[in-house]
DNA sequence: TCTTCTATAAATCTCGAGAAAAATCCTTGA
DNA sequence: TCAAGGATTTTTCTCGAGATTTATAGAAGA
């Protein structure tokens, strides 16, 4: 029998175990700063909040190292990883590297399903672009989402695992920073445009321009970032 | 009052917790091959050979998978990474797009610390290789120890730690290949000319060159992967 | 003989409690 | 008032047992 099955987001993995649930929800709570950047995450605190065992919610810490986003020490329990700036434009910079290899690669290897794929995840931002502004919340993270999606997707016709493997990472530590970027909005962008420049040059394959409007993409979130006063990378040494 | 502390060999960190302690056993065991590619890790059994519960040793599992030395399926339990040539090319390149980079910069920042560090490495690996040959698996152990650490002695000049952490997984992978090559010697190497002459063309900042024969040098153990039989490759699909 | 269904066995996941370590607070003395 | 030491509290780490899910083996039917 066939079933009909909803049209899923991207990335909403229904999660088959506690462990996964209780994953998710912290991952999200850390990126979007409900956990500060070097607050101490104590097992006792946490478990009730996400409705789980002690044991079960240590193995969702451990696997949160996995991304960098919580860190371990023996005896010590668990932090949410510190934010800096120099570790953004490390982050910032590694991305590039990496993310610039992988769409040469996607613009020279790409056949028709990877285009498709590009064009409809370019619509869908589009259209995630014209409902923001309206400083809606849900809308936000809708756009964050779909903004993945589009950069994923370029760079999806890469044959190199490892490389979107760590751009995945990679992306995801930014998110926690470009999160902090919309307090001020002191650089305007005219994100959309940028995106639309992108999209028009990877489907052109032209390469030398695909990839120099990637790096001028991000480093703009970079500009943004260090223009913020530094008394957001504080961070909580305790509690 | 002033202890003396013995001299130890980097990378050797006492584990402060049961979990870190089969942690660290039990990723010696996997690069080594002693659990082979792609085969499952029961935690039932494995608990017995590690002297530790069960709950320690899934924590132990998870910390692997931050390694991608273990891939975790929810209500599927734990497996060993598979490998295939394909992985070990990519990891290669992707390898190199990093190291190479993190020698720029390295040689670039560099100073008189880093310079000491780099010669003091470069040593104790020539010692290594001295004693190599008489097949000896201890000597190949220690070689393995010092080769890495003059691999990331090289590059730990680079501001970068994103890279650098990236580095390190990916060297911690292809170690599990490159333990594969021994069983066959197709390609007659003179290792110890090849890191005689990156020592040469690092410590006289000549990055074009350095990073040129870092290249070879990486290239060169890919070949030698490459002329394996496939059966190397098949990994374990059950127990 | 092959497929399908069911019953059994095995493995994973989850939780709470006890042991060990770290952090905190409080007393004591100068 | 401050520092040092010790006792208390908090937190982390560890384990074993029960519940749920998956995998295996066997029986029934085509």
């Amino acid at each position: 029998m066939n079933e009909v099955v909803p049209p899923k987001t991207p990335e909403a993995v229904e999660p088959k175990t506690l462990v996964e649930g209780a994953y998710q929800r912290l991952r999200r709570d850390i990126i979007e700063g409900v956990h500060a950047p070097g607050e101490k995450l104590r097992v006792e605190h946490l478990k009730d909040r996400y409705e789980v065992g002690a044991g079960t919610l240590r193995e969702a810490l451990l696997l949160l190292v996995t991304d960098a986003l919580v860190v371990a020490q023996g005896q010590r329990g668990f932090r949410v990883s510190p934010i800096s700036i120099e570790d953004f434009e490390d982050i910032t910079r590694t991305r590039l590297l990496l993310e610039t290899e992988a769409l040469r690669q996607s613009l020279q290897l790409g056949g028709e399903d990877w285009e498709a794929a590009v064009v409809a995840a370019f619509h869908r931002l589009s259209r995630a672009e014209q409902k923001l502004g309206d400083n809606d919340s849900l809308a936000a993270e809708e756009w964050e989402r779909r903004n993945r999606a589009f950069h994923e997707a370029l760079i999806a016709a890469s044959p190199s695992r490892w490389i979107r493997h760590f751009q995945h990472i990679l992306y995801q530590q930014s998110e926690r920073y470009r999160r902090l970027s919309l307090f001020s909005h002191p650089i305007p962008r005219d994100i959309h445009a940028e995106h639309q420049a992108l999209f028009n040059a990877s489907l052109a394959r032209d390469t030398t321009r695909a990839t120099s409007i990637l790096t001028e993409h991000v480093l703009r979130t970079l500009d943004a970032v260090k223009l913020l006063p530094a008394e957001f990378f504080a961070g909580k040494q305790k509690s």
